[in-house]
DNA sequence: TTAATGACCTCCG
DNA sequence: TCGGAGGCCATTA
């Protein structure tokens, strides 16, 4: 397997330190495909049976929105993940976003 | 090889 | 301000 699209997300999405997130499209642009953002979530979909683990729940849409709870078991996990390293989610959306928003392609 | 899928993003009404 | 539709590209079957 050469390093695909796929390694190129997971490797990022582990680097994002404990406390802060970030979002698809910027992880994609940060990969040099800005239109590959849905290639990002995708990429998420797999990341159910990579090791190590992939913090999934540090990434979300640019919004803030914790689109892909539902993907979790149980979709309320990923809320959990967040609260517990300090992050404050109401409504499945992240408070301060912008304030805990981790940029692959600046702090890389 | 062709066709279908997707945890998104952006534009238009 | 809110809602809907299209486009983007890599991976899988």
């Amino acid at each position: 397997m050469e390093p695909s699209f796929y390694d190129q997300v997971y490797e990022i999405v582990r680097l994002i330190p404990k406390g802060r997130v970030t979002s698809y499209g910027a992880i994609a642009k940060s990969l040099g495909a800005g239109s590959s953002s849905r290639l990002v979530g995708y990429a998420m979909n797999n990341a159910h049976g990579i090791l190590p683990k992939i913090p999934a729940h540090r990434v979300v849409n640019r919004n803030g929105l914790l689109t892909g709870k539902f993907h979790f078991s149980p979709p309320a996990l990923m809320q959990q993940l967040l609260e517990n390293e300090g992050l404050v989610i109401i409504e499945d959306k992240i408070q301060g976003f912008k304030a805990h928003f981790w940029d692959p392609a600046t702090e890389l």
